[in-house]
DNA sequence: CCACTTTGATACTATCTAGTATCAAAACGG
DNA sequence: CCGTTTTGATACTAGATAGTATCAAAGTGG
């Protein structure tokens, strides 16, 4: 028993903000040096709270990483690509993609992910199912059905996200220019290789 | 003044079983999850010597990392590909490449990177250079000069390395049959791009 | 308006662990 | 060998912080 039956409307007013101040303190510094007193100064009320709804810090965290998880939920799956061509299409799900993943708190919710991977078995598994993977279907549904898609769509999304996202969990983000060029020479050479348009 | 001026022959001895035991710990666990105390007992000798010879944890820490960094840095440096094809080569350099970084002590030692980078800002940068950046070079240098070659090698670079690692990350390696269809696909690819054999 | 439940503030406990101080034991060198 | 330096064991200090206990205040509903 938690002993805990309702939220008054306090309460859940209370609860989001602990959310949204804890989301912010943990993409900022990461969940190990983040301490709850903080979260609680943020969000008001007090240390209670994070026990009597969510557990404790851990709770509080997962309940955290749920919810922008969410946010960052791929902005591909309502993308209409309808008639366009091989490469034009690739062109704009990678530049779709990329402006996504480079905004920078999408970026501190990355680094926190692979930082936190330690203390929270599992995480980075489930994050590659709600991202990466996400994406990677999309590209390959596009390309068409078969496995060469699949494997194509892996290729395409691989060489144009892995570089420019490491660059920018390191603080170096390219400038958008050599981005779109490296987004459309891999569309270049990955419809050479499908053209059957 | 540390208060020391020469290490005995029981100091080397001692100085390499901690950066030893450490690098163990570290890569098991991670740097926050190991104790000093810890460290010294599997090393022997007593806590003296991590602050005499290191300064402190993160002394350690810094000394395991450059230890292991020379330890996986790229066994691409001594290949040898004098008159093999492009992509025959590129296969080559794919699976010596892959190899090395699915060796569970470098998966581990990539997380332990990743993980860190909170907590040692720069870690990441330094890997980068001397990890990927490397490898990239080297394929680069195979595919000949000129710019196009540098982007088609972190390409090849990035579309047989990202998807194998991460997920051996999350502890499920791929088979490495699977491994070698990627890399021969990856090749294919590429060789057809610079037919100029 | 009055029981009853939820929320808040605060002080406290318990634990963990990096780093230090101290002195004893071993190694070294002339 | 004997004085000096390096190494080792151990106990201790200091600081941080997750989680709890307690009671006061505010909402809530009949």
């Amino acid at each position: 028993m938690t002993g805990q039956r309702s939220l008054t409307s306090r309460g859940r007013a209370r609860q989001q903000a602990l959310v949204a101040a804890a989301a912010d303190l943990f993409l900022a510094k990461g969940f190990a040096a983040v301490t709850v007193d903080e979260i609680v100064a943020a969000a008001g009320g007090s240390k209670t709270n994070v026990y009597r709804q969510f557990g404790g810090k851990e709770g509080l965290f997962i309940e955290v990483v749920e919810v922008l998880s969410a946010e960052f939920l791929s902005p591909l799956v309502q993308l209409d690509l309808g008639r366009t061509g091989r490469a034009a299409g690739l062109e704009i799900l990678g530049r779709t993609l990329l402006r996504q993943l480079l905004e920078p708190r999408h970026i501190a919710f990355q680094r926190m992910i692979l930082a936190s991977s330690d203390l929270f078995p599992g995480l980075m598994a489930r994050w590659l199912e709600t991202g990466p993977r996400q994406s990677q279907a999309i590209i390959s549904r596009f390309l068409g059905p078969g496995a060469e898609s699949g494997r194509l769509a892996l290729f395409f999304h691989d060489m144009i996200v892995t570089d420019p996202v490491l660059r920018a969990m390191m603080g170096e983000t390219p400038p958008w220019d050599e981005i779109e060029a490296q987004i459309d020479a891999a569309a270049a050479m990955v419809a050479r290789l499908l053209p059957q348009d």
